[in-house]
DNA sequence: AAAGTATATTCAAGAAATGGAATATTCAAG
DNA sequence: CTTGAATATTCCATTTCTTGAATATACTTT
């Protein structure tokens, strides 16, 4: 697993952590503020071992944190830029300017 | 595979199109500006088949577009999504504001 | 139409993610 | 120390992702 060259193994790690919709969802509500497990349980409808399958997920790339409260726990954001991207999900799509010609490497700076 | 009901379905894929360090690093060159197979082939270091393979996985969700010219095929980003959640990854993390009490539905709401 | 170039697609095997079930852990109360 | 509640973890079968290899397609030139 010698997976840490380049600098979007932790960029891509940290995006395929986010990628699954029950995560997503679980953000979504974090993102407001902190909640209790049993909260994030009742809100995303799943069995609650399934709930704290995917915080452990989500807290193995560091993007939530548990604390503990008697027997309950509650987890946050703590990766400023879960909301970025949540926010950034509701943006509407967009588009992009036109184009231009090719100036390849392999065509032009070819002295390998 | 029923699986539309949730919003978070379509962020979620996505989210995996982007978790993955080729394509990010693909789409991180795509965001400056259009671009040939070519170039990216020389750029990322891979094999062209291969880029290929991600680039047409970036084009399944929507986030690229491809636009022939002779031999040549340039790629371009066509969700504004991609250039916020890329220009977010390089953000620092951050923290977040403490915590409060609970309130679940399942304790206080519970009227099922 | 044949040959060469740039790019795309298909296939398959190994690796990893998914999600269910059972079970373990931790804390509070008695 | 036993019981019960809230949460976490382990195990496993299934599905999905990854990526190399081979091959196909599309366009240009001759």
């Amino acid at each position: 697993m010698e997976y840490s060259r380049t600098p979007y193994q932790q960029s891509a790690a940290l995006l395929r952590a986010l990628s699954h919709p029950v995560r997503l969802s679980l953000l979504n509500v974090l993102c407001e503020e902190e909640q209790c497990v049993c909260h994030l349980t009742a809100l995303v409808g799943k069995r609650q071992a399934y709930i704290s399958q995917q915080l452990a997920e989500l807290r193995r790339v560091g993007v939530v944190t548990m604390r503990k409260e008697g027997l309950r726990v509650y987890y946050r954001v703590t990766d400023a830029r879960v909301r970025v991207i949540l926010k950034s999900l509701e943006t509407p799509r967009g588009a992009q300017r036109p184009a231009h010609g090719c100036e390849c490497p392999k065509c032009a700076d070819k002295g390998g």
